[in-house]
DNA sequence: TATAGTATGTTTATAATTTCACAAAAGCCC
DNA sequence: GGGCTTTTGTGAAATTATAAACATACTATA
C-alpha cells in the first residue's frame, strides 16, 4: 500500500470499527474477522478489507484480525492514543448531560473545560467544573492549547462561540447547535442535530 | 423529471436544505437561489438542483427558489408537515435533555410519552411527562399507534428497548447508545454518539 | 507432509455520485 | 421590444465508491 490522500468517507467509518473492535475485546474475543465485523455493521466484508489496506496491512490470512492489535492501529491512526482535551461550550441540559457522559473515557477525549455566557452560571459548579464565563473562551481555550471544542449552545449564539473558539486556536468543532456555521480552511466541524436524524427517518414512514 | 427510486443519500441531505432554508425564511427572506443555498451549505449548488429534480420542479429560471413555496414541498416529502409522536425511552440526563430542548418544535416531532426502567423514576414526573415503566413500552407505544422512538439508555439495555419498540410497531429509531442494534427489515435506526464524530475529526489534527 | 478450509489484500468490474456544461426561461433595463 | 443577465433543470462526462473475484498465505487435521 503507497501513502495516498485516504477518502473522507474512509477515515468515517474507522471509528466504527473501532467501536465494533471495543466490543468484541469487552466480550472477551481475541480474533475477529472482516467478515464477522462487517456482519454486525452492516457494511460489506469486502469493504472493511478495502478501507483497512489504505493503512497497511493489519491481518492473518486464514485467521482474520487479532482484536486487540487492530483497535490499537486503528487508535495510533485515528490519533486518539492519547486524550484530547476538549472545551465544552453551553451549560444547559445538553451540556450538562455531556459533562455527566461516561462514554468517552478512553475514546480519546476528555472535557476539561466548560463555559457559558448565562451570569447565573457562571461560578456555578457542573460536575467536577467550575462554569467560566464565555468571554474567556479565547484566553484560556488558547494558553491550554485546546484544539477540540463542543457547542452546546442555542442557535443563535453558535456563530459566535465558534469564532471565538477559532481565534483561540481550536481545530475540531463538534456542533450541537442545529445551523451551518462558517469556519476557515483548516478548522473541522461536525454536526450533530436530532432533527435531521429524524426527518431523514420520516421520509420513508 | 420520472418517478424513480431516490437515493438515501439524496433524501439525506433534504433536511439540510429545509433547516437551511427556515433560517433564511426567519431572516425574512423571500427567494434564494441553489448558488446561495449551496454556500451556506457547502455543497455545490449543481447537487442541490439535481437533488430536487428527483422530486419536480420547485424553482423558477432566471430567479431561484420561493423560499415558503420550497419549504412547504419539502416538508412534504419529508412527512414533516404534521408532527409525529415520539416515544422517547431513558430519563437520565441526556433523556432530561431531549424532553427539554424545544428545536423539534414546528420541526414535525414532538416527544410524547417517556420511558424508564429505573423504580426510583417510574412515576416521577420529566418536564410535562409522568416517566412510565420501560416494561409497557410494548402495550402503550402499540395503542398509541406511535412510529418514531428516541432511545437514551445504556449501551447495555438498547438493544433490549429496541426490541421491544419493534415489538410494538416502531419504524424509525434514533439511537443515542453507542452500539450497532439488530432490527428487522423495514425498521430504520439512525445513531447519534458524539465519540464517532470526534474520533473522525481527530484523524485531520 | 499433503489436503481442505479460511480469510486476507489487491485487482478488476460494476455501480453510484458528483460535476460540468448548456439550452431554455424569466427578469431587468434601456 | 431587444438585448443582457441570471438561474433553473437536465443530459453527458468525470469521478468516486462499492462489490466481486481471485491469488496467496495461513491453520488445522489427517
Amino acid at each position: 500500500m503507497v501513502s495516498k490522500a485516504i477518502p473522507d468517507i474512509v477515515v468515517g467509518r474507522l471509528p466504527l470499527y473501532l467501536r465494533a473492535l471495543s466490543f468484541l475485546a469487552a466480550e472477551g474475543r481475541q480474533v475477529t474477522s472482516s467478515q464477522e465485523l462487517g456482519q454486525k455493521l452492516g457494511i460489506s466484508a469486502a469493504q472493511i478489507r478495502k478501507d483497512l489496506s489504505h493503512f497497511g496491512e493489519f491481518g492473518k490470512q486464514g485467521t482474520g484480525y487479532d482484536i486487540k492489535y487492530l483497535s490499537e492501529q486503528l487508535r495510533r491512526i485515528l490519533k486518539v492514543t492519547e486524550e484530547h482535551e476538549v472545551a465544552l461550550v453551553g451549560a444547559g441540559d445538553l451540556g450538562h448531560a455531556l459533562v455527566h457522559y461516561d462514554g468517552f473515557a478512553g475514546k480519546g477525549f476528555r472535557i476539561s473545560v466548560v463555559f457559558d455566557n448565562n451570569p447565573q452560571k457562571i461560578g456555578q459548579r457542573l460536575g467536577a467544573f467550575e462554569i467560566l464565563d464565555s468571554e474567556s473562551i479565547e484566553t484560556i481555550v488558547a494558553d491550554r492549547g485546546i484544539e477540540v471544542a463542543i457547542v452546546a449552545v442555542p442557535p443563535n449564539a453558535a456563530q459566535e462561540v465558534v469564532d471565538a473558539l477559532v481565534r483561540a486556536g481550536v481545530k475540531a468543532i463538534l456542533n450541537y447547535a442545529p445551523i451551518t456555521v462558517k469556519v476557515p480552511e483548516g478548522v473541522q466541524v461536525q454536526y450533530i442535530d436530532p432533527v435531521i436524524h429524524l426527518q431523514r427517518m420520516a421520509y420513508y414512514l
